[in-house]
DNA sequence: CCCCATAGGTACCGATCGGTAACATCCTTT
DNA sequence: AAAGGATGTTACCGATCGGTACCTATGGGG
C-alpha cells in the first residue's frame, strides 16, 4: 500500500500498473491481488487512506488545543505551510485522483466527501474564532489552498509558496465580531 | 481536433483512445494519423490550441478597452463569471492535462508557459489599474480562480460559483495608489 | 512432526491500445 | 477523361495491462 501511494502520487493512477506496484512493494502481483480484489479497489483504499489521514490531522489539531480557537487557527496555518513547503511538487493527491478518475468511479465519492468535510471544518474553525462571514472566509481559504496545490504542478511553485503569507494576511485583516 | 477536445475534456486524456477520437470525428484512425504523427503530438496541439484561445480572450479584452484599465478589469471579471457558470464541470482543461501528463511530456511546457503568461497578464492589469502590490493581488486572484476550477470536480460546484462574488469584493476592497 | 494458511513465482488469457501496411475509393484540378 | 492527392476500410503487429490458474515453498501452531 505504501508502494502504491508513492507511485500513484508521483506518476498518477492510470500510468501505474499493478505489477509495478507489486514489485515496488518487494512482492508480486498475486500477493497484491490476495489483499485487494481489483485495481479499482486498491484505488478506493488509496483515496480512503489519504482522506483518513487528512481527517486525523484535523483531529490532532482540534484535540491539541481544545477551547482555544486562536491556537487551532495558528496550528492549521502552520500545517498548511508545512504541506506547501515540504510535500512534493504534485499537489493534492486526492485532487489529482479526482481529475484522473471518471465521475462514476467509487473513489470519487470518497474524495468529494473528504473535500466537503474539509470545508466544513474550516467553517467551524472560523466560526469558533469569531470571524464575521465564516462561510465566505472558509470558501476563500479553501480555494486559495486548492489553487496553490494545483498551481504547483504548472510551474507555479514559487507562487504557491507565497500563499502562506497571503493566508496570514487574509486571516489578520478579515473582520471579526468581537476582538 | 474538435472531437479530441470534447473527449479529452470530458473523460481525460489517458482513457481516450485514438480510435474513439477518430470515430467521434466521423473519420477513422488512418486519417487521424495523416494529420497528427502521434497521440502525443495530438495532445500537444490540443494544449496549444487551448492556450492560444485563452490568449485570444485576453487580447480581445485588451483591444476592446485600450487605455481603460477599469473596463478591462470589469470585462475580465465578467469573463471569469461566464467561464465558471457556463463551462462544464471538469474545470480547467489545461490544469487537468497537467495532472495527467508526466512532467517531461512536451505538452507540459505549453501548459506551464500559458499559466505563467496568464499570471503576468493579471499583474499587468492590476498594475494598470493602480493597485498597490499588483503581484500579490495577481497571485491571490489567480489561485482563487484555479482553486475554483479544481473544486468544481470535487463536488464543489456551488462553492466555486461563489468565487465571483469573492472576486468582486476582493478587487473592491484592495488598496490602490490613487483613486 | 505434520498441516494448513499464506506468500512467491511463472506462465498464461483476453482485451485494449498506439501505430502501420496495403489497398480501395473519392474528389478535384487540369 | 486522366491523374494525383486525400480519404476510407480492413487487417494486422507488438506491447502492455488487468486479472487468474497452478504449483512451490515457507513457516508457525496443533
Amino acid at each position: 500500500m505504501a508502494a502504491a501511494r508513492g507511485l500513484f502520487y508521483q506518476q498518477g493512477i492510470h500510468p501505474v500498473g499493478v505489477e509495478a506496484i507489486a514489485e515496488a512493494a518487494l512482492s508480486n502481483k498475486m500477493t497484491l491481488y490476495r489483499h485487494f480484489k481489483s485495481k479499482d479497489d486498491l484505488i478506493v483504499e488509496y483515496c480512503s487512506e489519504l482522506a483518513r489521514e487528512g481527517d486525523e490531522v484535523w483531529e490532532r489539531i482540534n484535540s491539541a488545543h481544545p477551547d482555544a480557537p486562536e491556537q487551532r487557527l495558528a496550528a492549521w496555518v502552520d500545517h498548511v505551510e508545512d504541506v506547501l513547503t515540504h510535500s512534493g511538487e504534485r499537489g493534492c493527491a486526492l485532487a489529482n485522483a479526482a481529475v484522473e478518475l471518471a465521475p462514476q468511479h467509487p473513489a470519487r465519492a470518497v474524495i468529494d466527501a473528504y473535500k466537503a468535510r474539509k470545508r466544513a471544518h474550516l467553517v467551524r474553525l472560523f466560526k469558533a474564532a469569531n470571524y464575521q462571514r465564516p462561510e465566505m472566509l472558509a470558501d476563500e481559504v479553501f480555494l486559495l489552498f486548492e489553487g496553490a496545490r494545483i498551481t504547483m504542478q504548472c510551474g507555479g511553485k514559487p507562487m504557491s509558496l507565497r500563499v502562506v503569507k497571503m493566508l496570514r494576511n487574509l486571516l489578520a485583516s478579515s473582520p471579526r465580531k468581537s476582538c
